[in-house]
DNA sequence: CCACGCATACTTGTATGCAAGAACACAAAT
DNA sequence: ATTTGTGTTCTTGCATACAAGTATGCGTGG
């Protein structure tokens, strides 16, 4: 069961709406990796008509957190290895350009929007929850970006970081908690390289600063190996030509009851 | 009016064959930056119906090729010079960072299999057309992503690429022949300092490779400024309060004949 | 006990109807 | 001549009905 019946507050359009439903239940594990959900069941829970809820799984396809198996169903996409691997691939490759541009083209304004956002995240240390930590941690990324002069290209980071979020947000919940001030005082070093013009330092420091995940999605895949598995049911994406070799368990989870 | 009613050969949905048929109309101008479409003409056109048309312009929305604008009307996404530079940072910095990568990792079957490729493409270099040429252009890339161990991160670049290839491709058909020869050289260098191991210099060749698109989009900027421009009636995307400012020109290009 | 056939209840893909809003065309008033 | 109101027709967003395909459950026959 997902949140609320489409009462979030900004309220887009019911496509907006109900993709950002989804997405936020899959990222914190309310709708598990591997499990299957359904276009009616979803329409039926969010209190909307198919057509929305249809977008809104096309563009998580897209995302590659669902995958959709026209007319036997649709599946939220487990975690899995090689695209932790390209995610990070993706979010290190920009990140670390977009410092070393950002350190080459920054002037004394764009430095000092940069301490700011640092002064503003060390603020919210104390006293902010982790979700608006993790904001201000994406607004000083993308302000970085923007130095770069190419803002749109967080829109890209963005993509690939979800997957690695969902490492991060599963390995949270059942591991300990997550160290918060060591990020607050590396983006204050990547300030530093970038006031400094030295473009190997800031892609140097923002390397290390994003390759702390790396052994996060090991520590997952030893506490929680189910999260990594495709249902069997599914696996055999070549159907066998009405080989009785998949049979057994059912595809559907009959959740009726809902 | 755009190609054919639906005769595309690999069927695999109307959805997705809708998708490719304006994407290609628009790559190759058919559709002109600017010009406004619209659901039901195209469902005619093509002989589908509003469905599967509208989640291909929600694709294309999402590609940036297109902007939709609720209740007013979707036109086909001007050039823009910010476009252009994000796509290219995009896909600079993630070839770059995989030819490095691919020339940590190759191994000799690796290296055979790049060389493969040149010949290939050597040997299109005198029969084939542009569009095999370059979807072996394509192939060669895609495989040095293989190589780096993220080959999934092509899909990203290719969605960036669709950015670069407009300029070229608008630029092409205004101006002189491409040069192909100087690609495969190209290619031939980059596997070179792949088979050699060294990646800052399989880096260097990649990004001087990918930066000769950069001085087209100054040359079709002066060839054809009006790719540029968004239509004046959908400039003001916020609305002057019965405003009448923006009087005098009609949106809807009225096209009954069709 | 096992294999096969069939009915049934699901799935997603597609078509279509309706609603809300925006822009144009035109007539009327100032 | 300019403005203003109004109706028509366009636009996309959403809801719903239908179509095609798949997996399950059960009965039947071996």
């Amino acid at each position: 069961m997902i949140a609320t019946p489409l009462q979030t507050p900004a309220s887009a359009s019911v496509s907006e709406e109900v993709y950002r439903a989804i997405r936020g239940a899959i990222l914190d594990l309310t709708l598990e990796p591997g499990s299957t959900i359904s276009e009616n069941a979803l329409a039926r829970e969010l209190g909307a008509s198919r057509t929305p809820v249809r977008e809104a799984i096309q563009r998580l396809e897209r995302d590659r957190l669902l995958f959709v198996f026209p007319q036997r169903g649709t599946v939220v996409a487990p975690l899995d290895l090689d695209e932790f691997r390209s995610a990070y691939f993706v979010r290190s490759s920009l990140e670390c350009a977009a410092a070393a541009e950002a350190a080459r083209l920054a002037g004394p304004a764009d430095v000092a929007r940069l301490r700011q956002h640092v002064d503003a995240h060390t603020a919210a240390l104390a006293v902010a929850d982790e979700s608006t930590f993790f904001a201000l941690n994406d607004a000083f990324h993308l302000e970085i970006m923007t130095i770069a002069g190419v803002p749109s290209v967080w829109s890209v980071v963005q993509n690939a970081k979800v997957h690695l979020d969902r490492v991060r947000i599963a390995h949270l919940t059942r591991a300990s908690t997550y160290p918060l001030a060591p990020i607050v005082e590396e983006h204050r070093q990547l300030v530093a390289a970038i006031a400094a013009g030295t473009p190997d330092e800031a892609a140097a420091v923002m390397h290390a600063h994003i390759a702390k995940v790396l052994h996060r999605v090991d520590l997952l895949r030893d506490l929680r190996p189910e999260l990594f598995e495709m249902p069997r049911e599914l696996t055999a994406q070549i159907r066998t030509i009405s080989g009785p070799a998949a049979a057994g368990r059912r595809l559907h989870s009959n959740d009726k009851s809902q």
